[in-house]
DNA sequence: GCTATTTGACCTAA
DNA sequence: TTAGGTCAAATAGC
């Protein structure tokens, strides 16, 4: 039988985040657009550029209604392509974090993903790289792979650059903020 | 001509 | 019946 057309309502995003691009080093392909009830903003749905090899990775963006600038991406189902194939980039993501005690920093490449994505805000082109700059209390070695339900943190990002995979990447979920010249994070877990 | 995007129609859970 | 997720033909860009 055909599969349902339809996500079942309520069904939950494997992630969601906020962000101030569209950008999260996937390549995706839009599928639709609809306007939703109760927003100013149409909601675009996209599904993995690789969607013809069997990756069942789908998202849908839709600006905030608070903060018009930002973005609330929901992404449904994993990259069955494998993620490396699913990213344009050419290497793998550098580890995450290089953990250097309470402060550390990450170096990333910035990628220029979405074109002329009317979506993509200036971001990203002019600067080389990212930072990402942790203060996390206590044991810092396992801030990245499981925090606990009561741990917080934040992470500092430079601008120019879209949130990567490698920000997204984990069993807990992100939401990151615009705060001038820097990007916020801090664990949605709380 | 090929590929990606747009957009109205279609489908179905609520 | 409505709302939202997906399809697919038309269109645009290369």
């Amino acid at each position: 039988a055909m599969p349902s057309k339809r996500r079942v309502r309520g069904a939950e995003a494997h992630r969601e985040v906020h962000a101030d691009t569209t950008a999260d080093g996937f390549v995706w392909r839009k599928y639709g657009q609809k306007d939703i009830n109760g927003s100013n903003h149409p909601r675009l749905y996209y599904r993995c550029a690789l969607s013809g090899e069997g990756c069942r990775a789908t998202r849908r963006v839709q600006r905030s209604q608070e903060e018009p600038a930002a973005f609330v991406i929901a992404y449904y189902g994993e990259h069955t392509c494998g993620a490396a194939l699913c990213q344009q980039r050419a290497e793998p993501l550098p580890p995450t974090v290089v953990d250097s005690g309470s402060n550390a920093w990450g170096v990333f490449g910035a990628v220029d993903r979405n074109r002329g994505s009317p979506l993509l805000p200036s971001l990203g082109a002019e600067q080389g790289a990212v930072r990402r700059h942790v203060e996390a209390p206590g044991d810092t070695s396992r801030r990245w792979s499981s925090p606990s339900s009561s741990s917080s943190y934040s992470s500092e990002v430079e601008l120019g650059a879209s949130p990567v995979e490698g920000f997204l990447d984990g069993n807990f979920d992100w939401e990151w903020e615009t705060v001038v010249n820097s990007l916020s994070f801090r664990d949605l877990l709380h």
